[in-house]
DNA sequence: GCTGAAAGGGTGACAAA
DNA sequence: TTTGTCACCCTTTCAGC
């Protein structure tokens, strides 16, 4: 609370155009800067050196399709609590996990594991291999997984590709941007 | 195993250009046509015309944008395992994830928890009272939260903002796309 | 799936507020 | 400092093949 009175800490010069901007591209990424542009009241250009600064500030990371992973044959899908022995090096942990390709997401966590797996693979079996290489890895000492049954969110399986991303602009970008 | 010798089960008319296509849309949606074409050995209107039938087919869902959540104040991030009072109906416990916008993906899963959600907030303040208001829904039983402590496969807190996306693209589309 | 042509978007330089 | 206009070139899009 030092500078502005904006309702959150955020990248000093980002203000509601910015926001706007951000929010079109989260809706749809291929919009044109006009087509923006005419939805926020500025033009192409405006809107492409305002991008390009958010681009370079690393407020926006990249660019990105959604994808149905069942339509490419990815249908399971689990999240997979690790507990380690001693003291697990964050360090090392990142190191097992990117030798997994069915690993989406990792991260380490408060509370009982030490950390937390989103997994996807084409089935059950698939999976079943999957934990069994995880559980092979040298300091796993146990885990805990849960299947995903069903999204809550997007009940038809409406899921992603993408780095590190989850949800945002459902029903006019709820989420992140309000 | 009817038709193909693919190596897993796709949708019927799916093949290795489509599958490279959307690896080049998935590291970047807004991608001419042309360059995807240059780097797959198409012309940009084939390779427009692939992309509409995925969109058609539900294969590809949508373009967005990536974002770092902390860049638009949104730091604090948690999983939240909740347990129901008797049988909880995946019908209303959608309806509940809706009301809070705060909650980014929820699933109902196997194991003892009937539903999984993955929460981000601007603070650890804001997670709490997030929580307060979770838990005051009727059928809420209890939660179990873990806060997230470091990505492990975008050290840099690298996240996005689009519906239901994960990983995919790093270092060349290894996890859904092989 | 390719080619060609018309419409429209991306990008940089320049001037103005 | 940020925006708008303009000009150039590339992309998109839709024919017809």
């Amino acid at each position: 609370m030092s500078t502005k009175a904006t309702t959150h800490a955020t990248t000093p010069q980002f203000d509601e155009l910015d926001r706007r901007i951000v929010a079109a591209l989260v809706e749809n990424a291929r919009a044109s800067f006009n087509e923006i542009g005419a939805a926020v009241g500025l033009s192409g250009t405006a809107v492409k050196r305002r991008v390009d600064r958010m681009r370079a500030d690393g407020v926006i990371t990249g660019f990105t399709a959604t994808v149905r992973p069942s339509a490419l044959g990815w249908g399971t899908e689990a999240y997979v609590e690790v507990y380690c022995d001693g003291a697990a090096p964050p360090r090392r942990l990142a190191e097992v996990v990117r030798n997994h390709p069915e690993i989406v997401a990792a991260m380490t966590v408060t509370g009982g594991a030490d950390a937390l797996l989103h997994v996807r693979a084409a089935s059950v079996q698939h999976f079943e291999e999957v934990l069994e290489r995880i559980r092979a890895e040298p300091f796993v000492r146990r885990t805990v997984s849960s299947l995903v049954l069903s999204d809550l969110l997007a009940p038809g399986g409406e899921h992603a590709a993408a780095p590190g991303t989850d949800r945002a602009a459902r029903g006019g970008g709820a989420a992140l941007l309000r």
